[in-house]
RNA sequence: GCCCCCAUCGUCUAGCGGCCCAGGACGGAGCCCUCUCAAGGCUCAAACAGGGGUUCGAGUCCCCUUGGGGGCACCA
């Protein structure tokens, strides 16, 4: 390997101009997996050369939401690294020593045209119906008038003299070769007459330089990396191994989840936004579950922590078809993971759930309620539906919600007074005291179980949805049981 | 328009020439369990885009068609 010792390095190498979303996590993910499993680095590095599309925040927002995810990095903008800065724009530097090599070994040329002639240029290869490509107008130009028009000042870019002729072959891992003609390429721009570095050279060089093993990123980049293999070995540089992702689709599967589409999902509580996903009740370890078998595929036992996954891992198991992207499987694995997750830990994250909806919860109390709705929550947040009134002083059922299937108001008002007559008896409620007298009861009465156990459920907690009720009961204690129970009787006696 | 890539159940996928009258997961249907809602268990429906080759044998290799996706910026 070019860094001599053997070691797989690996990047994300994103551009703070938005939001992070899932095609980026995965890109991020995959990366990290692969430098896990092979006991590599993987480096976050910031691609901030387009100063114009440069987002304020965007770079915290994605160090916050890939460490949120649980994807840490070995070298980056702020953790440093042997390889320092892994910011592009502080390392402007290099770029310039690196452009000045090509352009001494005739591998790339200033241009000197306008912005409006090259649209001209791009108008009329399109009414010719002709490839577009740079006319190369600029590209025999003598030293002489060069050096000329440099030293007046005039503004330039910087050219890749693309050959004309020939074909390029580079080795994409999933798609194998991939060869294009020359002559379907361009002589795309290394370096903006602003003075930055575009893409196609600032990512070869810090790859090079940083000694990358492994470069994977989307398939947006499968049509020009064979001109980055160009760029390569006109340095003499040994090439990386090329990886493209496919993109993802939108849930129909018709056509590219676009931000538009992004932005309609968030209406149905759905999004692709890491940080959307972290803000609805999604963990870490249900969405990393989820987005690595977009793309990626087991034969069996698909349920994996972040281990699992280095562990399983290949990169020539990926599949380059695009995805399309399914939430409903988001949901699934995401209740999974919950119910793996030990209560404490789930304590820990629930707590602050309650505690932004405003609901003064005891520890204590909640390390009890979890094993009564750990297996009802899809979402963090569904924490409150199920258990809000756990934390609440008190409750307003709706009258209608307490009258039993097929009885009147009255009739359940007098199950109600029964009820509470026999758990007034008890000297403590618990699932085993508070059973068996109301079946007994149930069969007394000669109703379903539910009857009886409804009116029951909607007096103690409030709702007709609630985790199991002996056991809730037992969480409240006597007291409070029996104080709903009383309000109850008077609310369907007030019925009439 | 030009260039490149892709193609197994509705969706994500396993499959790298015989182990496949195609396996798993989500979703769907049904049953069981059951104090509600879940979770869980069991069962079922559901796919190799089409057409040519190659081969004793093709979901697996090749070609074409069709369909989908990406790119064609002084953006990444």
């Amino acid at each position: 390997m070019k860094n001599g010792n053997n070691t797989v390095r690996v990047r994300f190498a994103p551009s703070p101009t938005g939001r992070v979303h899932l095609g980026a996590a995965r890109t991020a993910l995959y990366n990290y997996l692969v430098a896990r499993q092979m006991g590599g680095q993987f480096i976050l590095r910031i691609e901030d050369t387009d100063t114009k599309r440069y987002v304020e925040g965007a770079e915290d927002e994605l160090i916050n939401g890939l460490r949120w995810l649980g994807i840490e990095w070995d070298e980056g903008p702020d953790v440093g690294g042997p390889y320092a800065p892994y910011r592009q724009t502080e390392r402007q530097e290099i770029y310039r020593e690196y452009i000045r090599k090509l352009l001494e070994t005739g591998y790339a040329y200033p241009c000197f045209c306008s912005l409006q002639r090259l649209e001209q240029v791009r108008q009329q290869q399109q009414r010719d119906k002709t490839q577009q490509r740079y006319d190369g107008l600029c590209r025999g130009l003598l030293p002489d008038e060069i050096s000329r028009r440099i030293a007046a000042g005039e503004e330039h870019v910087i050219r890749f003299k693309t050959p004309y002729e020939g074909s390029t072959t580079a080795h994409d891992l999933i798609r194998g070769d991939i060869t294009v003609e020359n002559k379907n390429l361009d002589d795309y721009i290394l370096f903006k007459s602003n003075g930055l570095p575009t893409y196609h050279f600032a990512a070869m060089v810090d790859d090079h330089l940083m000694g990358i093993t492994h470069v994977i990123r989307g398939s947006e980049w499968l049509s020009t990396f064979p001109l980055h293999a160009l760029i390569i070995r006109a340095f003499g540089w040994e090439e990386p191994q090329w990886v493209h992702l496919s993109v993802f689709l939108k849930p129909s599967g018709k056509g590219k989840m676009s931000k538009r589409d992004a932005d309609e999902a968030v209406k149905d509580g759905k999004s692709i936004y890491i940080k959307d996903l972290k803000e609805l009740g999604y963990i870490p370890a249900g969405i990393l579950n989820w987005m690595v078998l977009m793309g990626w595929g087991v034969a069996e036992d698909d349920v994996m922590n972040l281990n699992e996954m280095s562990e399983r891992f290949r990169l020539n198991g990926l599949n380059p078809a695009p995805a399309a992207i399914n939430f409903g499987k988001l949901d699934h694995f995401n209740g999974t993971h919950i119910r793996l997750m030990p209560t404490d830990e789930l304590a820990e994250l629930l707590q602050p759930v309650f505690a932004q909806a405003g609901y003064d919860v005891d520890d204590t109390v909640l390390l009890k309620v979890i094993p009564l709705i750990r297996e009802r929550l899809i979402t963090l947040d569904d924490c409150l539906a199920f258990a809000g009134w756990f934390f609440q002083e008190d409750i307003e059922p709706k009258p209608e919600d307490l009258v039993a299937k097929n009885l009147s108001p009255s009739e359940s008002a007098e199950i109600a007074r029964q009820i509470y007559d026999i758990l007034a008896d008890l000297p403590v409620i618990t699932h085993e005291s508070a059973e068996a007298p109301l079946r007994d009861l149930v069969e007394k009465l000669g109703l379903k179980p539910n009857q009886v156990f409804g009116i029951l459920r909607v007096a103690v907690t409030g709702q007709q949805v609630s985790p199991p009720l002996f056991e809730s009961m037992e969480i409240v204690g006597k007291e409070t049981v029996l104080k709903r129970v009383g309000q109850a009787i008077d609310l369907l006696e007030s019925m009439g």
